[in-house]
DNA sequence: TATTGTTATACTCTATAACTATA
DNA sequence: TATAGTTATAGAGTATAACAATA
């Protein structure tokens, strides 16, 4: 068994290679750490959301997320207001510079991920697409222990 | 633009839920680092080598490679010795107790990279693997920067 | 002077547990 | 008492720089 050829490596070595791609600019480029960044698109991407619909849909988990809420509000990139329901909750939104660091951070990012998937053939991309929705089906069918990231203990 | 269907996004939250199960084998059953795995996985595989070798073949800098081999040699998973050539270098082997934890711990992560991939259609194994083939290229033929992880300044 | 391997430093990420304030 | 969010702590991963020993 060559470890070039072991499935989990390639996967991992192969994923890193290209997140670390990614990292270049909304990192080098724009400042933002990776969990920064995750939150920022789901604020923008989303409507206005406390901590644990957002742990929900970002794989970070309330520790992570509470972390990289409380460093882009000290940038002035999203705003924390307590809810007027339920005052243990805080409403997070991104602000208008987080919205105009965003955009040119996203635009970046596109484009070397585009310039990365349009340097494959059509059928390859396809070929990575189906596979990868597969491989994500399978994780999760197969699970056996606890869901990964839980947000409650 | 929603972040479940970007494909960066998708790609690290897949391999990272992937790596995580592999992990809970080598790691929580056996107590490796995923280094020190990947170290053991490659003398194991391979012959007696030296730093700079080793860490061209595993994706890990001669920093990383330096600590996980002192981790293992405390552990008497591996030899570190001298070469009689070049007083420089080291040559690291893996020992009869290094030989027999790998041993079991591939038998582990083997069995539950297996169960994972024989869940999905072959079809969409192919797929997979000839998509991550293509991405793999694609990285490596639009790189700008530097190459990743160089050994030496 | 250049190279191999080691140590040092600092920051990010991951994993838990404990704490606070509200409910 | 339970929940949302924060803080604390420790270990692992990543990135650089500086260093010692040897060539």
């Amino acid at each position: 068994m060559d470890i070039e050829g072991f499935f989990p490596y390639r996967l991992a070595v192969i994923a890193e290679a290209f997140a670390r791609q990614m990292a270049l600019v909304y990192g080098r480029k724009y400042g933002l750490t990776r969990e920064e960044w995750r939150l920022l698109f789901l604020l923008e991407d989303g409507e206005p959301a406390d901590l644990l619909q957002i742990g929900h849909s970002s794989s970070l988990d309330k520790v992570q997320v509470s972390r990289a809420a409380a460093r882009l509000a000290d940038k002035g990139l999203i705003s924390r207001q307590v809810s007027p329901n339920d005052r243990r909750l805080r409403v997070y939104a991104i602000t208008a510079e987080g919205h105009a660091l965003f955009t040119l951070a996203f635009e970046g990012v596109r484009a070397r991920a585009d310039e990365i998937l349009l340097a494959m053939a059509p059928e390859d991309r396809a070929a990575l697409d189906r596979g990868l929705a597969a491989l994500d089906r399978a994780v999760s069918d197969t699970a056996h222990g606890p869901s990964p990231r839980p947000q409650t203990p």
